[in-house]
DNA sequence: TCCTCATTTCAATATTTCAAGGATTATTGA
DNA sequence: TCAATAATCCTTGAAATATTGAAATGAGGA
């Protein structure tokens, strides 16, 4: 993850609607939603959505893919994990200070390789 | 961190000179820089500075406080490392795909208390 | 007090972002 | 091929953001 992509990253995570939509795709994994259903859910217009998942597909934040006549968004991981670990390593120079009280998180703890 | 705080804060982090300073402060440590010697580190014109550092400061991502005629600003490692848990926590729902191997850098690494 | 330095504030402009609606493209099944 | 459905594309206007230079504020020293 270079810093151009960051950049454009952080400001995709900075919009409401946009991070709605990207949650809501990390929990559905691989398999993703249709854009249709997203809209659905987060009550938004389809063209406002559509507009949203093209700032987060642009970010590389996220991957669309036809299926039939929807078109299917899935949540990128591998991007996620470089956007966290930049944030980490370049932004915050791996500072202890910084990163250690970040991995007070639960599903950072040893023994916790799943989610609780 | 809650969802408004961190929208804030990507929002801060999505433009390059506040990104620059925000390393130059992360570096410098609780002592902090003045904001004029940041303008002349960044190449940027004092009054834009002054104004990215305000955004910054208004993120919670850094603080001001003065020191005889210099106003000196220092990173929040709190807000930092709080962003960090949100974007794996509440952004990623913690899911072992994405935070594992974010946690692959050499800071997390055990016996790496600091980095290198 | 007066002067100077460091920084902020203000005003003007340029650029980007956002939301909504209608038109267009792509796919499926009859 | 035609109709129906799903999604995007394009345009419009409003709002937010970025940049610059000039003026104002605040602190320290002669």
């Amino acid at each position: 993850m270079d810093e151009r992509q960051a950049l454009t990253a952080f400001g995709a995570l900075s919009q409401e609607t946009r991070l709605r939509l990207l949650r809501l795709l990390v929990v559905a994994g691989p398999e993703g939603i249709a854009a249709g259903s997203l809209a659905g859910q987060v009550e938004v217009s389809p063209s406002n959505v559509s507009f949203h998942l093209k700032e987060l597909e642009r970010s590389g934040l996220v991957t669309a893919r036809r299926d039939a006549r929807s078109i299917v968004y899935s949540a990128e991981y591998d991007a996620l994990s470089g956007l966290i670990r930049f944030l980490m390593e370049d932004c915050c120079s791996g500072r202890p200070e910084i990163c250690a009280p970040a991995l007070a998180a639960p599903c950072c703890q040893p023994g916790e390789g799943a989610r609780r």
